[in-house]
DNA sequence: GTTGGCAGCC
């Protein structure tokens, strides 16, 4: 039976699937005509994290234990196995894009708890690696935060595994995203959905109340002013998925809940920052995902990075646990960042599927609503979310010990004592650097 | 009235 399976060019590239033929194979000549150059596959294997060569003989590629299965497969080119000197006879195209990856670009923080300052941001992301940079965007004349900020990786691999999760910071669910892209991370594990008709008077504590009773409620989102719809967000994926569809009665009225997913998926061309994104890419344009990168202007270095790694409330799972919960490998980020860069979610639907959580009740903290002003937050409950992943995983198991791209993941989480939290202190005010640090792109 | 929340400067 023939079959379709997902390939990408390398692990920073959208997949896009290839038909295989009837007895199971892909062609090599149906894999080239969509990847010119590519003379193989690979993939990585969930549970070792290494990459995995596919079988190729008479032309014919052949499903790894006779299943094609949910990998990404990513092209091999000839370049891997010459020697230096010989670029100039490979695929000039495949070359180019090979270069240019692994860039990190600025991420976006949602859903910032009020209260949250650069030092909070600081403690809780340096978990995923070094930070350049932390930043709470703040109103300039009050100092308010708005909600939001931005964090920036020194290497990709801590950008990537921090976009494959979701973060509970200070007590709130939060995205990361690439900036002014509307295909982030909440896609991917799909857990938030869209409730149409709603009536002014329901507010964000009649839904979430409402919608509690089908799984914890991590967040609801109220846009105004009214405009007769929301979104919820929910710890577990799986009830965000079965409630979609159906319609249910909330304060007397009818209300449909649906995929918080666009409609349209021309929409997000128009979504990258003016460019063009599919064409019109000069001849040493940025590598199409990475929308929000903006030059390479130098970054301001922040000092100390450490700091109180041991005591971070905002972790209580530890990330070892967090490993778990989501059941991560190297495939699904890359599916994650593959699914960013174009908004095809899909490849990593069902894929990421936390634990049942266990607790409930923590929600008394005020749902994320910038017009409810500042001041209406009673303090958060705290600590109740640490169950993610406590449920039952079943797929790869073999604990986390493999920890995820090799091993870097579990290290980076371990803060510990030493912390040296130099750094620390000097961050307050309107952002983590100085103005002099700024990136000179977009605005020059 | 059925698809959000995005940076100080351009």
């Amino acid at each position: 039976m023939n079959q379709y399976l997902q390939v990408a060019e390398d692990e920073n590239e959208e997949p896009i699937e290839l038909p295989s033929e009837e007895d199971g194979t892909l062609l090599l000549s149906t894999l080239a005509a969509q990847f010119p150059g590519s003379c193989g596959l690979k993939y990585r294997n969930p549970d070792s994290g290494v990459l995995r060569g596919i079988r190729l003989a008479d032309g014919r590629l052949h499903p790894p234990d006779g299943m094609w299965g949910n990998h990404i497969f990513y092209c091999v080119f000839p370049k891997e196995n010459k020697r230096k000197g010989e670029e100039g006879l490979e695929n000039p195209m495949a070359k180019t894009k090979r270069v240019e990856k692994h860039k990190c670009s600025d991420l976006i923080v949602l859903g910032l708890p009020w209260k949250s300052t650069e030092d909070d941001l600081q403690a809780y992301f340096s978990q995923f690696g070094e930070l350049l940079m932390v930043q709470v965007k703040r109103d300039l004349k009050t100092g308010q935060s708005k909600g939001f900020g931005f964090v920036r990786f020194a290497d990709y691999e801590a950008q990537l595994k921090c976009l494959a999760v979701r973060h509970m910071i200070d007590g709130r669910w939060c995205d990361v995203r690439i900036p002014n892209s509307r295909e982030g991370t909440q896609h991917i594990v799909n857990r938030k959905v869209f409730i149409g008709r709603c009536t002014e008077d329901m507010t964000a504590d009649d839904l979430r109340s409402y919608f509690n009773k089908f799984g914890e409620v991590v967040d609801v989102f109220i846009p105004k002013p009214f405009r007769a719809f929301a979104f919820v967000t929910f710890a577990d994926p799986e009830v965000a998925h079965a409630l979609c569809g159906e319609d249910h009665i909330i304060k007397g009225a009818s209300v449909h809940v649906s995929n918080a997913a666009p409609k349209s998926f021309d929409k997000h061309n128009q979504d990258n920052r003016g460019k063009g994104p599919m064409f019109n890419q000069g001849p040493q344009g940025f590598s199409p995902g990475q929308g929000g990168n903006w030059g390479a202007g130098q970054q301001g270095k922040q000092g100390g990075g450490g700091g109180q790694g041991g005591q971070n409330m905002n972790n209580p799972m530890g990330l070892g646990n967090l490993g778990a919960a989501f059941q991560l490998n190297p495939a699904m980020v890359a599916a994650a960042q593959a699914a960013l860069t174009q908004g095809g979610w899909g490849p990593l639907l069902g894929m990421m599927n936390p634990g049942q959580q266990q607790q409930q009740g923590t929600s008394a903290s005020g749902e994320h609503n910038q017009a409810t002003a500042a001041g209406n937050n009673p303090p958060s409950a705290g600590s109740g979310f640490g169950n993610i992943g406590a449920g039952n995983n079943s797929s790869t198991s073999g604990g986390n010990s493999g920890g995820f791209l090799s091993g870097g993941w579990n290290n980076a989480a371990q803060g510990g004592a030493g912390g040296g939290g130099d750094g620390a202190g000097s961050n307050q005010g309107t952002g983590a650097w100085g103005h002099d640090a700024k990136p000179q792109a977009g605005w020059n």
